[in-house]
DNA sequence: ACTAACCGTAAGTTTAAACTAACCATTAAA
DNA sequence: TTTAATGGTTAGTTTAAACTTACGGTTAGT
């Protein structure tokens, strides 16, 4: 698995709404499948098919415990979007500056 | 518009691999619309959709220079995403460490 | 051994959104 | 004042992926 895939799966991932809420569930802790599915919108097999999804973008774990499944937020796909983010960032911020200055400019002339 | 909607519109436009294409098409500084089309597997009309999107999300700028729209990254949406990620990142951190710590348990058993 | 709880997957359907083709508006150049 | 270049939008189609239903496999408890 080449280097650039990796911030494809992880941004497709967090690009769907609900999984994003799946994601957001695991923000106070660790939860298994049905306490996930519980209240919400989808179907449990919806809530897996998304959880796959996630895990392969490397934004939750999964351990077993008996019957049930655990899930848990991973640190590598939130820094592989980081990482690809601050690609981006010196440009984003060097634009903001030259406009900055030129907003700048143009009130001296007035 | 809510502060909620902010992150799910600028996670929504980098979910999609062509809007993303076009994204990093602007690492280097700012474009037209024809200079981004060209070399893509999509239609202009398709890159303008895309565009839009984009710029709904705060991700990138456009000015106007004569007939030529010149597009440009915007900082504001990459700052939003990372403060979403740093909602999840002591979380995270704090999950890796547990694992960490289990698997050093585990090792001195052997 | 039987039952219940938990969860993953496969098949098929539904739906959201990505796309193209066509059109129009604006600006610059000839 | 044509002509060309640029690019936004609309309508309609296509397609990828999200979803449900049905099923099977595993583990824990009775």
């Amino acid at each position: 698995m080449s280097a650039t895939v990796q911030y494809n799966l992880a941004l497709n991932a967090l690009g769907d709404p609900t999984r994003r809420a799946i994601f957001e569930k695991l923000e106070k802790g660790p939860l298994s499948v049905v306490h996930i599915a519980k209240g919400m919108a989808v179907s449990r097999p919806a809530v897996s098919q998304h959880l796959k999804v996630l895990r392969e973008a490397k934004l939750i774990t999964m351990k077993t415990e008996g019957t049930r499944s655990i899930y848990n937020i991973d640190p590598e796909g939130i820094r592989i979007i980081r990482e690809y983010l601050d690609r981006f960032w010196d440009e984003a911020l060097d634009n903001f500056k030259v406009l900055a200055e030129k907003q700048q400019r143009n009130k001296h002339k007035k």
